[in-house]
DNA sequence: TTTTTCCTTTACTTGTTCTTTACAGAACGA
DNA sequence: TCGTTCTGTAAAGAACAAGTAAAGGAAAAA
């Protein structure tokens, strides 16, 4: 199956990491810092690169840089929160994904997939998402509903890209919480339900006078697919 | 049905946990340190693993970290409010979910069935139900009858769900009452009747001018195939 | 620096949902 | 038939979740 770097100088997680993607078939290589992850590299080009962007010496951005000017391996980031995501998914740096920490190992395995599915080769843009009448494209970050441009802090973003993602479907309030807003969901935490708010005030009501985003009470929202 | 495994040092509410969890249909072990929990995976493998974090001896870290080194078995963490959080259900720790003491049954129940769910096929979209012209789309939180939407609460969907999955056959008031209210049926709670008859009544009587779901005197309730 | 933008918290309000109580009618057994 | 038990449902109220205005605070931009 595919050839999976990692890269991350938290040597525990990374050995819990290759264990279990050991596990799902994959044929697991480790670095601890940049330098050796672009030698390894070198010698034999993985499928796709798992990248810690906190890291001593070259950070996961530099090393970012150096892996594309090499090629276009696909990279997914893991991040320490839900900050920096535009540059780091932008066009500016290049990453395929990125994952906020701490993540669920069953949500990385299913990025991992959806990556290595969607390209192969990878270097295409991140699939343009569409439902209901809007629009949003990852790598511009700009989001248009029937063609006007809607305006959205990255907030707000990362909550409509999960909703688009799973369009249709019910998204937890913690999966929100962790995607956007880079923690799970608290007791009394409104801040998740303060971007929902300013989300839907700048969407507005579909045609019908009905929101696009509907609660589900006690569990979580979902984009109506329309 | 599933094989669980709790480690907690506290006997009083293992013996409460087991009897409650036997009564879901769950096949208990129990244990009260690290080193039996280990010895006893070793023997049995278990679905699930409910690990409290505070023990004599080797804590529910470390106990989650030797386990972790053996296998992915899913992993819920019984903690104490507050931090470390992030620790135990990130990757660093490997925990599947975690719930802060102390915790109703029902919430409990939940997060066995969620981690169970998850785990168990990967089922990203779990299969739409249909019966006698209802069709419920567990993904969409929405049910249609005739394809007009029916609104429903949470727990009059999982009322109707459990009816859908047994679609014909006989559904007993203890089973509809643990799955949609997370308890068992005590003499004289009268909430399961309000629900059904909420239910009823949103839904409406079928073409012949029958209820769509039959009341078995004494047994349960059933909802008619057609 | 000041300004601006964005995120979070607080506080309040609203509306929904669940449960309990109470009573009436239906089904059952004797 | 009569009394008992079970079920249906109206009404009330307790508990709670969610929407949002406004203010505080932090970080980025000017």
């Amino acid at each position: 199956m595919a050839d999976l770097l990692i890269v991350d100088d938290d040597r525990e997680l990374c050995a819990l990491l290759q264990r279990y993607l050991e596990g799902e078939q994959f044929a697991v290589t480790v670095t601890h810092d940049g330098e050796a992850a672009l030698q390894q590299m070198r010698r034999h080009a993985p499928d796709l690169v798992l990248l810690d962007v906190m890291m001593p010496g070259m950070d996961g951005f530099e090393t970012l840089r150096r892996i594309r000017q090499s090629g276009d391996v696909p990279v997914l980031m893991l991040t320490a929160r839900g900050e920096d995501i535009d540059r780091i998914v932008g066009l500016e740096l290049g990453a395929d994904d990125y994952l906020p920490k701490p993540f669920n190992h069953r949500e990385l395995l299913a990025r991992i997939r959806a990556i290595l599915r969607r390209g192969g080769a990878g270097s295409e843009e991140s699939p343009v998402l569409e439902a209901g009448g809007i629009r949003l494209q990852p790598g511009a970050q700009q989001v248009t509903q029937h063609g006007q441009v809607v305006e959205l802090t990255n907030t707000e973003f990362e909550l409509l890209r999960e909703l688009l993602v799973h369009a249709g479907q019910l998204v937890s309030r913690d999966a929100l919480s962790r995607v956007a807003l880079g923690r799970r969901l608290q007791p009394h935490d409104r801040a998740l339900d303060m971007h929902m708010s300013n989300l839907r005030r700048k969407l507005g009501p579909d045609a019908a006078g009905n929101p696009v985003i509907r609660t589900v009470r006690g569990r979580g929202f979902l984009l109506e697919k329309v």
